[in-house]
DNA sequence: TCAGTCAGTCAACGGTCGGTGACTTATGGG
DNA sequence: CCCATAAGTCACCGACCGTTGACTGACTGA
């Protein structure tokens, strides 16, 4: 994640600024808003480590840049409804871990109990999470059914997030997500 | 939690122990075992914060002795298997909180990708979580199917630890634990 | 050319952490 | 009663944290 271009990619303000961005998403990633250090932020960027600071003014601002460049989880709810459950399960156990997608829910995972960044997570995760689903699906028990596959979707990325689900085989991990799959179809019904 | 009993209640060693075993518990599944202080459980506890490592040697072992006091997810598979769905869910979400099998949960999920305690809670999560799940289900597809609920449980748990689910009335939550007592139910068949 | 601006560097700060070891004090058996 | 010993206290260490502000050096427009 050095630089890895030319001779000069130095004073290269936007440039320096999507590694900060980019390399924060990973480290609050796996380990979480308070392990994650902003030393260790800017070692992965290769930068100095006030100049994060420099650029976004406070870890918890960083951290609030993070979130708000993400996506939410729109995409996901794209496509037929008789789908979602296996859409929703390839991407939590099959898509590559680079996806930004679950990036963001480690770290809301890995964040949402820290004393310092618990309320900005907890507050994006309802407006950029639980709402969206809510909409969705609609009918009077919307609340109650987006808290119940929110659950199932944390739940799974929990899961693999902690030791890759403790399974081995590429088959396993489909026979998982097929499973997670019912789970997931029958909670939005 | 300070001494709340008669005159004279310090000076004694297995009422100290069991305080500060105590308070620990308490804190890990608070914090997570990174955020939770040795100070703040020594406070917790009413008690010197040198004299909780030279209890238990140090943080991680004051971890090891508070997960193996804790019963295993055992009593929670004792019952009829049609039954488990709703019994699961009930204990998840309806039980209060200070239910210790509730808070071995919490201390899982909030520790678990500790880089210090990660390893510790993840063998003890295998071993006194999924395992017995897998012997209870039995089959060939044991370890799938134990992975599939355990997710469902770590995400409803997680839930409720983050911010109660999101839910105020008390009418809400039956209906939350009533739906995913069918999807639990659905994930051991 | 040259001064101003801006990206990046550096050392240091106050604070908190887990852990150590020498210390004091109460207790109970001889 | 007396003292060995267990129980509890205290001051301190080195490491790491987020954050700060003064600094350097390179572009760039007048």
């Amino acid at each position: 994640m050095r630089q890895a271009e030319g001779p000069t990619r130095a004073r290269n303000a936007v440039a320096t600024r999507s590694a900060i961005l980019s390399a924060a998403r990973s480290r609050f990633a796996e380990e979480g808003y308070d392990a994650a250090s902003v030393r260790g932020i800017a070692g992965e960027a290769g930068v100095d480590p006030a100049l994060v600071l420099r650029y976004f003014g406070s870890k918890e601002e960083l951290l609030a840049a993070v979130l708000a460049e993400s996506g939410s989880v729109r995409d996901l709810l794209e496509g037929p409804r008789e789908d979602f459950g296996a859409r929703a399960a390839r991407m939590l156990l099959l898509d590559p871990v680079e996806d930004h997608k679950l990036a963001v829910l480690q770290i809301i995972l890995r964040s949402a109990s820290s004393a310092r960044a618990g309320p900005l997570v907890r507050r994006n995760t309802q407006e950029r999470f639980y709402e969206p689903i809510e909409a969705w699906l609609g009918g009077p028990d919307a609340q109650i059914r987006a808290r119940a596959v929110g659950a199932i979707i944390m739940g799974a990325a929990l899961s693999r997030a902690i030791d890759n689900n403790g399974l081995e085989d590429e088959a396993d991990r489909l026979g998982l997500a097929g499973r997670l799959a019912e789970t997931l179809q029958l909670a939005i019904e």
